[in-house]
DNA sequence: ATAGATTGCGCAATAT
DNA sequence: TATATTGCGCAATCTA
């Protein structure tokens, strides 16, 4: 599940910071090359206040720490977003590889369709012809009647063979 | 269609910068509030050069223009940035969509499958039902024989009533 | 050549 | 705490 955040409208600071390649420990799957276009851009050093609320008795509960933001320079941040980096690459490969797959699902269950209604209209063509012979065969029966018993009600010959001819319209058709 | 990226790996200068939001004339859809984390990080001017290739009489083709890093300042720029996000959102919302309705048309195709599964099943039996009736049938006409006409070879009675009973095991597995 | 559409990527907030 | 997801912006391409 997405999950959808709460209800605060996902607002991070629109911010973001030269990524020079210096110490690119990561890319292990496809090396970007990183030509020479990069920009020299250096970064700020980035002050932090040491804590937004020391100056009140209120021991900074901590809940609604407003979280540093930080420090770009520090190893162990570089380090945890080159695992996200990671993270997120795989999760996008995943994610499209499975939207790939349902695809791909789709394609084999419409041929499987295609199949199937094929396979439909060859029973209902046969129970059609298996129908058929039998009112015709119900017609033969009807024409030279000829009681197995000994001779009797001697039917009045002719016309009038509407034996229980219930018609068998019974399609079926249930929907 | 997406369309590769022919054969070169994309390899953008993995660069990007600060986003003050200054001149934040964006934000038309949800107007991400920006507490205060950011960073006041100015912009270099960032001179270019202005035609790598001016000495020589080739006079610069249009192509293999190195595209000035575009000035992060431009109101130009902005304003492409921001329609570019725009469409950034509106090109994976579609995406998402589709991705949705793919997995949906599983789900109908795959009902639509039972469906058509339990019709075959059902007219599977009818056809069974048919063709149990035709047999028996058989049966009794070759118990008591009746030509129709005058009397004639006057078929040697009892068993070997084999007519063209060809079983019918058309089964129709076709795959 | 220009504008919109896609795509890969990194960041940060969340979710698990 | 670590990884997985997700929304978002940037820049390179692709398309029209």
């Amino acid at each position: 599940m997405p999950s959808q955040p709460k209800l605060t409208a996902s607002d991070h600071n629109g911010v973001s910071v030269i990524q020079s390649q210096a110490h690119a420990t990561s890319a292990p799957t496809a090396s970007s090359s990183l030509p020479s276009a990069v920009t020299g851009l250096q970064q700020v050093p980035q002050l932090v206040p040491v804590n937004p609320a020391s100056g009140g008795g209120k021991a900074v509960p901590p809940s609604k720490m407003k979280k540093q933001p930080a420090d770009k320079d520090s190893e162990e941040y570089r380090q945890r977003r080159e695992r996200n980096n990671l993270a997120v690459k795989k999760s996008r490969m995943r994610s499209k590889q499975k939207a790939q797959d349902t695809q791909q699902r789709v394609n084999e269950l419409k041929e499987e369709n295609e199949r199937l209604e094929a396979k439909i209209k060859l029973l209902s063509k046969e129970l059609s012809v298996l129908k058929d012979l039998f009112l015709e065969h119900a017609h033969n029966l009807a024409d030279n009647v000829q009681p197995p018993g000994g001779a009797e009600g001697s039917s009045p010959a002719s016309s009038n063979n509407n034996n229980n001819n219930n018609n068998n319209n019974n399609n079926s058709n249930g929907q």
